[in-house]
DNA sequence: TTATAATAAGATATAAAGGTCTTTTATTTT
DNA sequence: AAAATAAAAGACCTTTATATCTTATTATAA
């Protein structure tokens, strides 16, 4: 559905969101190892997040990553079209570049409806609106230690 | 959304089911021409679906692939789950292993309706039912050639 | 008994994911 | 103010997974 730069890029701004208010600042240490991402691996999306306005970044000693009043604007949906572009919202189920109203694939009709749906959950989800959710600790950004935890490496 | 080797698997699939009526037989090479899936890719899934009895295949001159009565009785959601699993439609979209009712990720609820409706619509679309609107020609398998054929491989 | 077409195993290419190292910039600390 | 330090930015490399190609085998109809 999505890559993994993807996920890790949404878990990555839900984790500042939620721990970063009034800016506040999140390394990407405590982001990488909180959310089991390789550490790098995340730095890159942060750097191309950053680089996209939607989120804000500091170096130097106690720097990390932030958000400004007008980050907190930006949706889930800009951070998977930086991401991954605007596939997932558009793209032809079968792969078909020329699938449309025009020329629609048998599946065409039924899939416009879904990824109107999955573009709209994206859009509605505005880091703002979130905030407070993700702050009363309902929800989850990361797996369970230990027992599920099937393979775990040691680094 | 799927991997290439699902959206060639189905395309193929009603490629067959659009050309095979009264068990007549369609040729991998068919397949793989009609459709632009190179053909030892197309060859294999075909492979993958024979033996899962989603399909029928003759071997030997005249030889190619066929839909019994019973392989009619197929839906879409079959060949997606021989080719690449139920992940489509149970995954958690921030890829955790551990999202669920107890324990919901921040799109857990929202996609939970997504992923039902996708499946919804792989399981509802069986052969039988859709091959007459396949053969009524409003829809397409395969993209135009030519202008819009962006990087076309002569081989 | 020959040509045809599916089956099968395995090799190669390409892309995605993950890792190493260096550079830059800002903040402390002296 | 200068030096030390912390953390992001950036270039580049390795590994792994996916996609594609090569070659050989087996079954069957003519």
């Amino acid at each position: 559905m999505l890559s993994k730069s993807c996920e890790y890029a949404l878990k990555s701004i839900l984790y500042i969101t939620k721990h970063s208010q009034n800016l506040e600042r999140v390394g990407a240490k405590n982001i990488s190892d909180d959310l089991d991402i390789p550490y790098h691996f995340a730095a890159k999306l942060l750097q191309i997040l950053a680089k996209a306005d939607i989120i804000s970044s500091q170096k130097g000693p106690n720097g990390g990553f932030y958000l400004t009043a007008d980050n907190l604007t930006h949706s889930l949906a800009d951070v998977v079209f930086a991401i991954d572009g605007n596939g997932i919202f558009v793209d032809c189920i079968l792969g078909l570049k020329t699938c449309s109203e025009t020329r629609p694939c048998p599946l065409h009709y039924e899939f416009i409806d879904i990824k109107i749906k999955i573009a709209k959950v994206f859009e509605d989800t505005t880091l703002d609106q979130i905030q407070s959710k993700l702050l009363s600790g309902e929800f989850y950004l990361n797996n369970l230690n230990g027992s599920c935890q099937c393979e775990r490496k040691n680094k």
